[in-house]
DNA sequence: CCGTCCCCTGCAAGCGCTTGCAGTAAGATC
DNA sequence: GATCTTACTGCAAGCGCTTGCAGGGGACGG
C-alpha cells in the first residue's frame, strides 16, 4: 500500500505538505497543490482513514442506527442518507437494532463508543433514557429523525397534523362514518407515532362535530397482512359499514384495500381508504396517502448531521417538532360520499 | 474520554498487559486479567478503533456493497449480514451503489482503499472487470453472493436449478401452457440472473418434452407492477390462455396474482403461479415459490468473511457455485390443472 | 536599503494503541 | 543444585498520518 512519504519524495516535498494540499487544510502553493495531486494520483495514493483518524481526530464516517433493515421506511430514509452522505465523501456505518435487547444494549455500551464515528443518526428509534444519556455522553453531534426527544437534536414530521390532514380529506369528502386502523395500545409503550397519528384523527374528527365511535377502531401491526386483518374485521362486521378508513400506514392501508376487493366492496365507490407514509407501492395500487418522502428525510438527516459537524458548533439540542414536509397525495383509493 | 493509560494506572499494571488482557491476544495470568477487566469496567472504557487499527493492522469492521438498500431482497441480505457480525463484535460500513456512475466509481476507487475494513462483501452486483480488478488490490479477503465472478469467491445459489425446480412443479401438476415472465433482455447485460432462470425453465421443459412458446414469454422489471403488466398482456390475449406461470421473482409473481384477479381468473383453480425468492409477502398472498433464504445468504456470507479472515489464509478463490440451498415451498398460488 | 509582514514549507511531536523483544521469577528436568 | 523451560510482564518502537511552531524568503512600504 503507498503511503505518504511515497507521494512526498516523487513530489519532492515534506509530508506535512503532502497531507496539507491534499486535505485542503493551510496553506499550499497552487504549483505545489498540483505536483502533489499528479503524484498522488500516479501512485494511486488514498489516504488512510485509521492513521488520519487517529492524528486528526475527525474520522470521516457516520454511525446511522436503524431499528429494522427490512422494512421499507428504514431502508428507504437509510438510502438517503447514505446516498447524501457518500457524496460528501464520508462513510456510514451502520447500527442494527434486531430483537435481540443483549446487541441492542451493546450497541450503546461498545459499538458506538469505540471512536469510530464523528456523529451518529438515529432513525426513528425510542429511545430508552439510559440510551440517551449513552448518546450524550459520546459527545458527538446526534441526530434523531422521528420520535421527538427532549434531549436530542430531532427531525421530526408532525405526526398529529398529518393524521388530521388525513382524515380532513375524508370529511371534505363527506364521509361521516370514518373507521382507523392504528396500532395496538401495548405497541405505543415504546413507540409513540401510532398513537400521535390517532389523536390527530380524533382531533379532525371533533373539529368536525362528528362523533369517533369507539368501534370504528382497529389494532393492527403495521404490516400488509396486519392492515387486511384488521379491514375484515371492520368490514365484516354486521351493522351498517364505515364509508371510508383512515389508515395509520400505506402498508396497512393497502391490506385494507385488498380486504375490501376480497369482500366485494368497490375502492373508492363503496369504500375510501387514505394511509400515511408514501409508500413505493401507493402508485399501484392507488392509494391516496399523506406523503413524509422518506427518502428526503434521510437526506435532510445527513445534511444536519454535516452541517452540525462542520460548524464544529455543538449547539444545544434543537428540537425542530414538525419541521420536515408531508403532503396529501390524492390517487384513486379517495372519493366523495355517494348519496 | 478514558484512555489505556488510565486502566492501566487503576490495574497497576502496563498498557502492554492491558492490551493482552483485554484483546486476549498473548499471555496474561488469570488473576491480572482480572484485575485490569475490573478497571477497564469501572473506568467504562473502550478501545479506540482508530488507534487499535493502525497499530495492529486489523479494523474489525466489513464493508459491504449493496446496488440498493431499499429493495426487499437486498436489504434482507444485508439484515443477515449486519447481525451475523454484529453478534461477532464486528462493526460494518456501508457502500451503497446508487444509479449514479460517478458515485459508483468512487467507492471502489477511493471509499474502499482508506483501509477502513478488513473484509468485503458484495451482494448481488455483477462487478465489471476493472471493479473486480480494484476489489482484488485491496488484497482483502472479499465474498461476493450472487453473480458467480471466477476472479471473486463467491456463495451463489443455482439459479438454473432453482428455475428448473420450480418449472418441474408447474409440470408435475399437469400443466404443460406454461408461460414465463422473465426480465427484458436488455436487462440481462449486466444482470444475469434472470438469463439463469430463464435457462433452467427453458431446460424443465425441453426435459419434459413440452415446446415451451416464445410467445408464452414476458419481459418485466423486477417489481409487482412490472409482474401485473406482464400477466396482464398475457392473460388479456385473444386465444388460449396459459394455465400457469413460472415468475422470476416474488415480487412480479405478486403482481401476477393481482392482474389475475383482477381479470377474473382464479389462483389456483384456472390459474396456476409460482415465484422464485422467498419474499416476505408471499405467505400473505399464498405464494408458491422456491425459497433461496435470503436472510441465511447473509448469515452464511458474514461467516465466510470472518472465516477467511480468522483463518488467515488468503484462501484462492473459490467459487461455490450452487452451494446455497433452495427449497420449494407450496403454498396456495398453484394447483393440479383441471380438467 | 532595511524592516515587516505574509506565504509557504518543513520539522518533529504526537494521536492511542499493539507487539517484538528482553527480562524476571518460578517450576521442571536431570 | 544447576540448567532449562515456561509463563508472565514491561519497555519502547512504531502504525501513517496531522498540525503547532518556526524558519526562509519575497513583496512592499518607508
Amino acid at each position: 500500500m503507498v503511503s505518504i512519504d511515497e507521494v512526498a519524495r516523487l513530489a519532492g516535498v515534506s509530508t506535512a505538505t503532502v497531507s496539507r494540499a491534499l486535505s485542503g487544510r493551510g496553506q499550499v502553493s497552487a504549483p505545489t497543490r498540483e505536483r502533489v495531486e499528479t503524484a498522488a494520483k500516479s501512485l494511486g495514493y488514498v489516504v488512510s482513514s485509521t492513521a488520519s483518524s487517529l492524528a486528526s481526530g475527525r474520522t470521516r464516517n457516520i454511525g446511522v442506527i436503524v431499528p429494522f433493515l427490512d422494512r421499507w421506511f428504514f431502508s428507504t430514509v437509510l438510502s438517503g442518507i447514505a446516498s447524501a452522505l457518500m457524496r460528501r465523501g464520508y462513510d456510514i456505518t451502520l447500527y442494527s437494532l434486531t430483537a435481540d435487547g443483549e446487541q441492542r444494549r451493546s450497541v450503546f455500551a461498545d459499538f458506538l463508543r469505540r471512536r469510530r464515528v464523528d456523529g451518529v443518526v438515529a432513525i426513528s428509534i425510542e429511545l430508552g433514557d439510559e440510551e440517551t444519556e449513552r448518546l450524550r455522553e459520546l459527545d458527538l453531534p446526534v441526530i434523531a429523525i422521528g420520535g421527538p426527544n427532549p434531549r436530542l437534536t430531532t427531525l421530526t414530521v408532525d405526526d398529529v397534523a398529518m393524521a388530521r390532514l388525513a382524515t380532513s380529506h375524508l370529511l371534505a369528502l363527506g364521509h361521516r362514518d370514518i373507521a382507523h386502523i392504528g396500532a395496538s395500545p401495548e405497541f405505543d409503550i415504546d413507540f409513540h407515532i401510532p398513537t400521535r397519528r390517532r389523536q390527530g384523527f380524533e382531533q379532525a374528527m371533533a373539529d368536525a362535530g362528528v362523533p369517533a365511535h369507539p368501534a370504528l377502531f382497529e389494532p393492527a401491526d403495521f404490516t400488509i397482512e396486519g392492515g387486511f386483518r384488521a379491514a375484515q374485521r371492520l368490514l365484516g362486521r354486521p351493522g351498517a359499514r364505515p364509508t371510508a378508513i383512515f389508515v395509520a400506514s400505506d402498508e396497512m392501508a393497502i391490506g385494507a384495500i385488498l380486504a375490501a376487493r376480497e369482500l366485494g366492496i368497490r375502492v373508492p365507490d363503496d369504500l375510501s381508504v387514505i394511509g400515511i407514509d408514501g409508500h413505493e407501492l401507493g402508485e399501484f395500487f392507488r392509494l391516496t396517502t399523506v406523503d413524509q418522502f422518506p427518502l428526503r428525510q434521510g437526506e435532510r438527516a445527513a445534511d444536519a448531521i454535516l452541517a452540525e459537524l462542520e460548524s464544529g458548533a455543538e449547539a444545544a439540542p434543537h428540537h425542530e417538532p414538525g419541521r420536515l414536509p408531508f403532503e396529501l397525495i390524492v390517487r384513486g383509493s379517495t372519493g366523495a360520499l355517494s348519496a
